[in-house]
DNA sequence: CGAATTTCAGGATGACTGATATTA
DNA sequence: CTAATATCAGTCTTCCTGAAATTC
């Protein structure tokens, strides 16, 4: 059986009733309300979701220099260092030098950080949940491979 | 015909290599690169993404208070007086008591703000047809119901 | 009085640009 | 020398919280 998306009839509704606002509006609008809803969630746990963010990326990718970790999380090396340094204090990330460079310092998860980033995401996929009621997994797992698709083409 | 979205190769492929990363992480990095864009785009023409959001909403609703505005920007009233403020200095938008309410501010775009907001929906207009290249129009369509239905859940 | 609206004032935050040192 | 990296320092921007006045 091959994956077919049918549109709601809310969906036929919107769609008809055109323009209104623009496609950059609805994004700017979502990423906003998700950054309210996961600082509630993540204040409690006292951190931020620049910190959030950061600890996933590691987490995503391994270890990562901080120039690495600047670029997957779209900021610049500075903001991404003053990050890493509140991380570090906490002993939620260890920084080594790269053994095959030596100005590079990789930065890594600790047990420690790695514990604090499941509970984060505990509260995260809560937010997730609420935010896809009533869509099909497949319906929201191709909306994330579009998004996807939109930032590789806003990038080059 | 019904409509059908087929699932491109690529798309198939980044559903297979599973997680990695959130949906709100996508969400997030799409925000801020599109941000980037319309910076680099709105700044040429002296104003910032605030202020084109204003002025959108405002050419959508037709005129609205202040708190009004606030609401529909997702931004509190005062930091929408202060977008307010600027773009009254540069008669871009029209303050006028309401009629029906003593308190009551209205703000109205002008005709020289509605011949600058044209200008910058053109420079915007270009970014959106970049983000969306080799996505079938009703696929861009069915994406931005959905994630009007995200903004939804989350609002509640 | 209580609720909504506007608006003045001050503050916290996150990210930025600039500059410097180090290393390949 | 040039490019990449890390990091210190200062600034700026955006939005926030608090408070007061006005109106229904």
């Amino acid at each position: 059986m091959t994956t077919k998306f049918m549109p709601t009839p809310q969906d036929l509704a919107a769609r008809k009733a055109r323009p209104t606002l623009r496609l950059a509006y609805v994004i700017g609008s979502l990423d906003r309300i998700l950054r309210h809803r996961m600082s509630e969630a993540l204040t409690p746990l006292s951190l931020t979701i620049g910190q959030f963010t950061a600890m996933s990326v590691l987490d995503a990718g391994g270890q990562a220099s901080n120039a690495q970790l600047a670029k997957r999380s779209l900021i610049t090396p500075q903001s991404a260092n003053e990050v890493m340094n509140l991380m570090v204090a906490r002993r939620w990330i260890s920084r080594e030098p790269d053994p095959t460079h030596g100005r590079i310092v990789l930065l890594r998860l600790t047990d420690e950080g790695r514990e604090v980033l499941r509970q984060c995401e505990q509260a995260v996929r809560a937010i997730e949940e609420k935010m896809r009621a009533g869509v099909e997994p497949d319906a929201a797992d191709a909306v994330q491979n579009y998004l996807e698709t939109f930032v590789r083409n806003l990038r080059d």
